[in-house]
DNA sequence: TATGAATGAGGGTTCATTCAT
DNA sequence: CATGAATGAACCCTCATTCAT
């Protein structure tokens, strides 16, 4: 779906260009190592985009296109239930650390670090691309209704789940070991817990469909 | 105390590098740069320094030798309350993004996300910093004694507060705004209130000195 | 009246690529630059002209076109006197250079300098474009008749003139003052009196209506 | 005497420079033309110029230092005539037409139509290098004394030689026909004979050693 | 005719590094 | 140890031009 309307040429570099940026970073990703593994000449990149830090905007935006279709919507139509869904998200990072042997993460993530101070838009497109997954996030935990405490901002409780995932990850590539994310991953469930175990509490009606701490996407080893 | 046994030049070089792959990262720092603003020369960076990436690690293991002297032994010596030298940590963190004005954040997490695929021995000494951090909070938490659950591994929650931290710092740069941050630092917090209240209910001893939520050094702004 | 027979999109392009060779130089003249500017796009221009270089031709036979109905004719209908009109020509580049801040002068002068020796063409119709001005001149001081001594050759006199224009302007843009403009066109003023007064010493009839040196175009501030 | 104090290299450079820029214009040679005709690789020339226009700046304080040892002073050494001077030089320029057939005229004028108006340091130099150019015309003029009429501005007219040497080079390349040159000259020549006859009217003292028309430099062909 | 995507050589410049002094 | 000139590959980008539609 994404690209629809897009010159396939431009799709062609958009997509290239977020790989390399995502597996080398931008600054480490020459614009010729683009234009060779996009097959396509220095002429055609500067037709499309004024420069490197455009492309990188274009990136950002194509970030913000595909985030849904291929991260949230797989996600949901996978599990229903709504709290179940923000650890089966969480699971699809850690399946991607294991797939790229540890040396890829979030791509948003890495250029939020790398980028952003220097590039105004592109800080502004990856801060869109945050509240984005925050929103996405937010309206599952809006969906678990009174299965969390009244008391806590859903939006704030997102950013913190965004907070867990960019840290975990941060933590298992530097260490090259899913331990640091699983252990992330752990505290944040044993939070939820804690979180409905409190909703449950300061209510009538039966604490029915919970999510047990056992059943956790992440494994917590080397406890 | 750092680089006593130095040679001043040498020391020149590595907080020259050190303060601009912090403000502008590995990359987008040149020699020539690190040069300028250290007063040196390239023979003298090279005699000291076999490339750039020797240079990097040199700047790693000066993170790891100053970060308790600069970082947690200010904190200790403010606050006594084990649970509380926690969130003094953070507030510290908190206080470096207002300064800077969300352009810095941890040189640590910076590094490691653009550079520790590619040098070996730079994502050991990241890995390092980072496994030194949590020994340092895993200590106070341990200190914390009864106060927390026996159940839960102090290491992995400390693992946890070093993602909140860097996953918080990530987002507030990303919107130049400290509600991100507050935000994780909040929910945190009530993480962390919730296993004091576990701890107190299955003890016989008083619960005394407790950090209440209210203290909280990250006002939850814009809940 | 110029480019009556040509196609408007040729026309356009034609007098963009002009005001921007005058305005930047040829080099310094980027083919997208003329295309952008004259909103035409890459294959129309090339439809048109083989080259940038048969650009520069079409340029300067557009200028040959112009040269009089711009430049002379406009003289002409305004100075009767066939001496005064050469100073009254030197006038209007003088109040070009006043009306563009000295950033513009003579636009063959320019090309002259910097495309003659590597386009033989360009080359041919810059010095065509320097003959017919010099012709237009010769006529006028032909028109003067016996008011300017029979042994001094017209044409060389009128290339002169063209000398003095373009020498005076080369350096009153260097200078981004009038002075030594004023200054050559005050030096040709004292000639010409001289060689009227020859003429006039060397007759029998009446001196009449004499350009006096009083009523110079170029008053000799500085002096 | 030029380049005593510089490094070799920088000098190499800087004539290479000069060379090209003259040849072929600030625009149209190359950095790498430089580099390779120097024998100097790109970081070289980077070490000692922070750019193609510095570069440019450099060769414009190159042709100040040189101007009078290389034109002035061997004009000085062969002709002892003030006004004699005046000519010599003229033929000198004359003289480089023919040698270099009509490809090369005036280093500086080339460079004062091309890139006087963008560059503001370079515009400054190359007024620069005009006034000491009239400058030491003009002291020549003075030495003259009473032989040119007191009422003419020594300076005044020093310019105006160098606009018939800039204007009849101009012409002359375009025509690649020495007669413009020798036309301009000419009626220079005419116009000093009028002053000198002037000069000589108004004086008690013999009119010794004028210069004749019939000495002149430039022939008057195709009169 | 018009359109604008594609071409690829070359533009000026910076890079990390070496080495003679 | 220090100096700073030298190296040349690589950087991002623009150039004039071609060509399929």
């Amino acid at each position: 779906m994404e690209n629809t309307e897009l010159h396939p040429t431009k799709a062609r570099i958009l997509e290239t260009a977020a790989r390399l940026f995502f597996e080398q970073g931008f600054h480490a990703t020459g614009v010729s190592t683009i234009l060779r593994e996009a097959g396509v000449n220095s002429g055609s990149l500067y037709h499309y985009f004024p420069g490197k830090d455009e492309l990188l905007v274009g990136v950002l935006e194509h970030y913000i296109r595909i985030m849904r279709p291929i991260l949230m919507e797989p996600v949901e139509a996978v599990v229903e239930d709504p709290i179940g869904r923000v650890f089966k998200l969480l699971e699809r990072y850690r399946e991607g650390l294991v797939a790229f042997d540890f040396r890829l993460g979030c791509p948003i993530g890495n250029l939020a670090l790398e980028v952003a101070d220097d590039h105004a838009e592109a800080r502004r497109l990856i801060n869109q691309n945050f509240s984005n997954w925050i929103d996405a996030v937010r309206d599952w935990l809006a969906a678990a209704g009174d299965r969390l405490p009244a008391r806590v901002d859903r939006r704030q409780l997102a950013s913190f789940i965004l907070t867990t995932m960019e840290g975990g990850i941060m933590q298992s590539r530097a260490a090259r070991s899913l331990d640091p994310f699983d252990a992330s991953v752990a505290q944040l469930r044993a939070y939820f817990d804690a979180l409905q175990a409190e909703a449950a509490g300061s209510q009538t009606t039966s604490p029915s469909h919970s999510c047990s701490p056992s059943d956790s996407a992440a494994p917590t080893r080397g406890r």
